[in-house]
DNA sequence: ACGCTTCTTGACAAGTCAGTACAGAACTGC
DNA sequence: GCAGTTCTGTACTGACTTGTCAAGAAGCGT
């Protein structure tokens, strides 16, 4: 019927955010984005609704990958629970939260958190923003929530605490190390932040 | 000589700081710094030189600030050092990381770190704003790492962890709150996030 | 009271911004 | 091969941006 798209749009996607991970939103002019993606301003004004379209869609792209990652690390049978949840640990505070197969950016600051990047940024006026990285927050809280109460199950964790106040706390420390990490800290330090949390999970009391 | 300054200095500086908490570097034009400190154009490059400049100052004033408040809060006499650093916690978390005295901010989205928020929107291709921010971190974790100390020699906390190590993870998770906090978290939870990160610091062993 | 220096105000110019419009290209289906 | 539809690229517009400049106001010292 008529002529195909001739990007693929994911592709686009990434494209765009990458650029906004480097520059900010407000920091990132349509041409950038037209130089970063190849498109045309026509093309982008077409396919997705302008700067503001592109930012939601790619943060929408962002939340899919992202949604995958910690399941596929965290979800599991009872036993292993604690050493998943080590794993996952020690790669998200170095900014993958993604699935184990995607390799880790070579610099942490451009490896934060594009969702808690965008919504420190414009969050603040700009609800769906704001909702899309709450989204990206819960998805990863409840996995690793899930986490914690298998690890209880299998006897690693200590069943008294509440699963949910560990969860949120791992994912304070997560979002903090994208501050913390990107600028002026050693990948090692990450490690050991990510060490010293884990190790201070509690255990069950060996009565 | 000449005419004074019909300004303060420090009032403008704050005055901008909350513009650019507001909106963002890029997101606040030279026209709303003149609006939100009632200076004119002329008046904000002679003073300071230009957007740029404001920032720079107006970072360097939030870390005077900002430097006073753990001190304040942490240091003094090794007993009660746990106590302090538990109040301090609990006040970091909210986004006050100032002097007891100050005011908790009303929305905990405006409160987030000045330093960080700055750090993340621009800090990747500034590199003046990137030492302030790690300046602002550092002052902190310095605070914090004496505090765990003096806890550790009074007995109150296990004199095996590293000081420094729990001192980053502290500061983490205070970072972290700025972002899981400012958007969609109840101060109950941040609450409870920071009493599990306290309960979860090591307590010594009573053999 | 006067001159000097500095501050302040408003306006200005050059450049950039987002978004639109239009013309041409490309592809599909027949 | 042709018609129709969609995509692509570019030029354009109006608004907004930053930084500068010059003229007037305001205080200080004498």
């Amino acid at each position: 019927m008529a002529r195909p798209r001739s990007f693929d749009r994911d592709h686009v996607l990434h494209a765009a955010e990458r650029q906004f991970r480097a520059s900010g939103y407000n920091g990132t002019s349509v041409d950038d984005i037209s130089a970063a993606t190849g498109l045309g301003r026509g093309s982008l004004y077409g396919a997705f609704d302008g700067k503001h379209g592109v930012l939601l869609e790619a943060m929408a792209g962002y939340f899919g990958r992202l949604a995958q990652g910690p399941r596929k690390m965290l979800d599991g049978p009872d036993e292993g629970a604690l050493e998943r949840l080590h794993a996952y640990l020690l790669r998200a505070v170095h900014g993958v939260p993604l699935a184990p197969d995607v390799a880790p950016a070579s610099d942490r600051a451009g490896a934060a958190c594009f969702a808690a990047k965008m919504a420190l940024e414009v969050g603040a006026s700009d609800p769906e923003v704001k909702r899309l990285a709450n989204d990206c927050f819960s998805v990863v809280r409840a996995a690793v929530a899930e986490c914690v109460r298998a690890a209880q199950r299998n006897g690693d964790l200590d069943p008294d605490a509440d699963p949910d106040d560990l969860a949120y706390l791992l994912l304070t420390v997560i979002r903090g190390s994208d501050v913390v990490g990107a600028y002026g800290h050693s990948p090692d330090r990450l490690t050991s932040i990510a060490e010293s949390a884990f190790a201070l999970l509690p255990r069950p009391r060996h009565t």
